[in-house]
DNA sequence: GCCTTATGTTCAC
DNA sequence: TGAACCTAAGGCT
């Protein structure tokens, strides 16, 4: 489940498996071995994440830029590693841990400039400790957008994907296509406070988990597979609060999921 | 074996 | 606004 939560928690594993030795990286696929041979043999000196960016940084300036887009994933082993299956883009061996990335939108070497210029695009993410609030209430505030298109947009708030969006909007009743200037301020501390306790638990647990505990009624037919959710994929199913049909539609291309009682426009 | 689906982004029109 | 793209899994035939 690629939002920002997962690249957090990718960085702090990824720094705590190579950081302070060299890596062995290499490119099974092809399409990173230019750049994988760039970076082969460095030293990792640390990993962090700014929204759903993933930054490998090497000895030398050398900066690892990784997106996992809809479908990328690492998947992790022992070492040594069994050949790689399927198209894998980066292989990293340390000393003990190895991982394979397959799937990214963007697995690239970049300089410090470059990466200076891409975070400069990004806003404020939840995950992040010098993270500021009032940046993206600047933005929302005088936004006649959608508040669930603008928690989307990654240049107003870096990390919030469509399931902390729809599910987030939930929790503080707020119909996702009220306006940004429509949104009060105290909405928006309460919006933010939450987007970051929440996130925090999901980069704890390796998973999302947003709905309250007395919230949490039986759904025998949820797939294992995905998070539970107030309204992300229930379309059609009762509102876990009020029992409301949950609402489906389409926008901007992106699925969109909304309690029409508990989130009335 | 084929079709659908997905938590995202970018580019063309 | 729509299409393209990166890949794998699950449901179907």
């Amino acid at each position: 489940m690629p939002e920002g939560h997962t690249l957090h928690r990718l960085a702090r594993l990824h720094h705590r498996e190579f950081a302070g030795s060299s890596v062995r990286v290499s490119s099974p696929q092809g399409r990173f071995a230019r750049d994988a041979a760039v970076v082969d043999g460095r030293v990792f000196v640390r990993a962090d994440a700014w929204g759903k960016h993933l930054f490998h940084h090497y000895e030398h300036d050398r900066i690892v830029h990784v997106h996992l887009g809809l479908y990328g994933a690492f998947t992790d082993s022992s070492v040594p590693m069994d050949p790689p299956v399927g198209q894998v883009r980066m292989r990293m061996i340390g000393s003990g841990f190895g991982t394979d990335l397959r799937g990214p939108i963007t697995c690239e070497v970049l300089d410090p400039p470059r990466v200076d210029a891409l975070v400069e695009r990004l806003g404020p993410d939840p995950l992040r400790p010098d993270a500021d609030p009032d940046q993206a209430w600047s933005r929302i505030s005088r936004s006649k957008t959608a508040i669930g298109g603008l928690l989307m947009d990654q240049a107003v708030l870096a990390g919030v994907g469509n399931v902390y969006r729809a599910e987030v909007l939930f929790r503080h009743n707020i119909h996702p296509e009220r306006p940004g200037r429509a949104v009060s301020r105290d909405e928006w501390t309460a919006l933010w406070d939450d987007l970051v306790s929440l996130m925090e638990i999901g980069v704890e647990r390796g998973r999302m988990h947003v709905v309250r505990p007395e919230d949490d009624i039986g759904d025998p037919s949820y797939a294992k597979d995905r998070p539970r959710t107030y309204v992300y994929r229930r379309a059609g199913s009762p509102c876990r609060v009020c029992g409301t049909p949950v609402l489906h539609k389409v926008m901007k291309a992106r699925n969109l999921f909304w309690c029409p009682t508990c989130q009335p426009l």
